[in-house]
DNA sequence: CCTAATTGCTCTAGCCACTAGAGGTTCAAG
DNA sequence: CTTGAACCTCTAGTGGCTAGAGCAATTAGG
């Protein structure tokens, strides 16, 4: 049996962050000992661990709401799970490419800086002036 | 002069976007005609065209004030632009980095799934089980 | 000049995924 | 048995908006 501050240690959830999962239903609500404090078993530990896992992975809280779901079924629907991996995936490129189109941008901006503090700056007016810009970003 | 609809416009920016920006003090309260309603003059636009464009390029709010403050400024101060907007290219690298770690990761669990339906489905396994990774991801 | 549609106004509440703090109770080590 | 850490609930705040209610003002057409 765990403590509420052992469960978060051994899955690294900060514990207000596992009082907040059970508050939204993500994990059941937790068995109480006499004092009113949450005990957990090793079933709750691993799910806890999968949620863990999986936010570090990126996926939204209703997402790996949605895996659990699979993961009790009856055969463990591994296709949808696949699925849902496969999307999350697609969403992780996205995101790469378009913080790579931001990451080219700000690398010419930030070579526009000749160091002067008189006349007009070209870094902020870079900034300010999408024109300027040579990709297409947003 | 431009009503807020015409500044959204022209801008990109959504109409309550401007309004929470003028509520936070991002940018100065509008003037109103005789009806109440706000109108904007060029440079009015011109701000909101700076804030539009550093949002497109990852700046929080607080970075774009501070930067905003840098360019009222006499002798605009162009170094401080350019450390802040250097900070702002370290930000997106180290994304683009943890954000291909994710990919990396990802990409090897939907592998995994062998389309069958009975048995464990690894890609459940995968996501669960972080043990079972190959890279350092978080 | 009148009407109807559009645009504007304020205010409140909600989103996601937490985080912080107050003020109290229970547990575990010495 | 005492002390201090860990636990409890509750409320409110974060960032950056978005949505909706219920009005007032503007504007284009007839």
């Amino acid at each position: 049996m765990y403590s509420i501050g052992a469960l978060s240690k051994a899955t690294g959830v900060k514990v207000p962050t596992i009082r907040y999962y059970e508050e939204i239903g993500l994990i059941d609500h937790a068995a109480r000992n006499a004092g009113n404090q949450r005990r957990y078993d090793q079933a709750g530990l691993e799910r806890l661990g999968f949620i863990k896992h999986a936010r570090d992975l990126g996926f939204a809280l209703e997402e790996i709401k949605e895996l659990m779901a699979l993961n009790g079924e009856l055969g463990e629907d591994c296709h949808a799970a696949d699925i849902i991996a496969k999307a999350q995936l697609e969403k992780v490129r996205a995101r790469i490419s378009r913080l790579q189109q931001l990451e080219a941008e700000l690398e010419r901006i930030t070579h526009l800086c000749e160091g002067g503090s008189g006349g007009t700056c070209k870094v902020l007016g870079a900034l300010g002036d999408h024109s300027l810009c040579i990709g297409d970003h947003d």
